[in-house]
DNA sequence: AGATGCTAGTTGTCTATACAACTTGTGTCA
DNA sequence: TGACACAAGTTGTATAGACAACTAGCATCT
């Protein structure tokens, strides 16, 4: 019944939690040391250590050698935000996915190309344009330049069965990533191709991604605005 | 020297990161046992169990109790979307903020309204209309509905000194929050304030905080398009 | 063949102890 | 007054050992 099948630890770190989120311990306020809580939990001070680690990982606390625990300031309180595969978006929503590919072929690097995929300019890129596909409407249009090192035979998949990220993730482990997420209008072409008007706006997001010592990746991910956004929530 | 001032458990990490990121073990491969390592490094267990259980809140592997240890699939790397008080944002990029306020009043819940923010249709609830200046130039668009119960004297604050999120951050602490983040075209009224062009797409951003049992705030953030963007990066 | 039980290996938790590194306040000495 | 030393309190790291909980494979019995 009431057995604690919770373990210490994880009451310990409900203990602070709850009376941070109560408000009764403001942002800055001490937290009690270990040793106080280890008297006060009546277990040794490895765990209520552990408790108070875990709770520096989630933004909760701030610990400074030496002098205390102390209340996170709180404007810093954050969620994770993913890379996600669109067709395991799709397919989660139960809805049909398909792909139509564009274009998959070599091109030779402008130099401001080859510069981000950090090749000399005129070295042999990969470029890839894919419409993604949910339930019959276009809902990614994704261009994309690849540095051949990171994929070797990227451009003999086949966009249809395994999309673009996927091979990536695949074939060239994710070490680093950036990305930019911006409004704009979409070009002639995007907005032909996704069967919107070029006056509706349109998430783009920009994305670079590493994989050891080389730079893979380059995507410009275009998402109607009508028919796209990002969510996410957060918990303290 | 090649002192050892770097933490053994860090060390563990290193080894096992540096493995998955160079691709010699891939997502699925299982990471050698505890008792391998601890024999391997010279080092007790709970060393070892550290580093590799910070490796799984890291999302790095992935943890069996009684099987073992293995890499995690990479499709689910993250990066943290912090919650920022763009006064702060502005500020850390050496401009000059500033805010105008347009509105700061009492108003009753339409039905939609009150139910968004747990209140009976019909109840009180407070206003905000603020413009944020970067350089003199409008950045930010910000209509926020809040609720009385949780920041009871908002109105009474000088949004041209601290913002409204500044306000609520401290006033009522945050537990929870849930965005959404999207493009479309602004408003007649918008599109004035922040002077830009009906046609020109913006993001926005709609967020939901909730302090305690209550939904605090209902705000939504209109950045135009081409004088945002929000990026971020991270590493494996 | 199928069900059962055992065992070795693995991770999960917890303890008691030890020393190192750092902070802060106090007291002493010049 | 100022510089310095010291001590008490705090966090950071590491160890050796113990038991619990779970998994997977093997052997045995029916």
């Amino acid at each position: 019944m009431g057995s604690s099948k919770t373990p210490i630890y994880d009451q310990v770190k409900a203990f602070v939690r709850q009376r941070i989120s109560q408000g009764l311990w403001k942002p800055g306020d001490p937290v009690p040391s270990e040793s106080a809580l280890m008297h006060q939990f009546g277990v040794s001070r490895m765990t209520v250590n552990r408790a108070l680690r875990e709770l520096v990982s989630e933004g909760l606390v701030r610990r400074v050698q030496g002098s205390g625990t102390f209340v996170a300031e709180l404007s810093r309180i954050s969620s994770r935000l993913e890379i996600r595969d669109i067709c395991e978006e799709v397919i989660e929503r139960g809805h049909v996915y398909a792909a139509r590919v564009l274009k998959a072929e070599k091109q030779k690097a402008t130099a401001e190309l080859g510069q981000q995929l950090g090749l000399r300019s005129g070295a042999t890129v990969f470029h890839s344009l894919v419409i993604h596909f949910e339930n019959g409407i276009p809902i990614l249009y994704e261009d994309r330049y690849v540095n051949p090192a990171a994929a070797p035979d990227y451009l003999s998949a086949d966009f249809t069965q395994v999309t673009p990220t996927r091979h990536l993730l695949e074939h060239a482990p994710l070490t680093e990533a950036s990305y930019s997420i911006e409004a704009s209008l979409p070009s002639a072409e995007e907005a032909r191709h996704l069967k919107i008007a070029r006056s509706e706006p349109c998430l783009v997001v920009v994305r670079r991604t590493v994989s050891g010592p080389r730079v893979a990746s380059l995507g410009r991910l275009v998402y109607p605005g009508s028919r796209h956004n990002f969510a996410g929530n957060f918990q303290a």
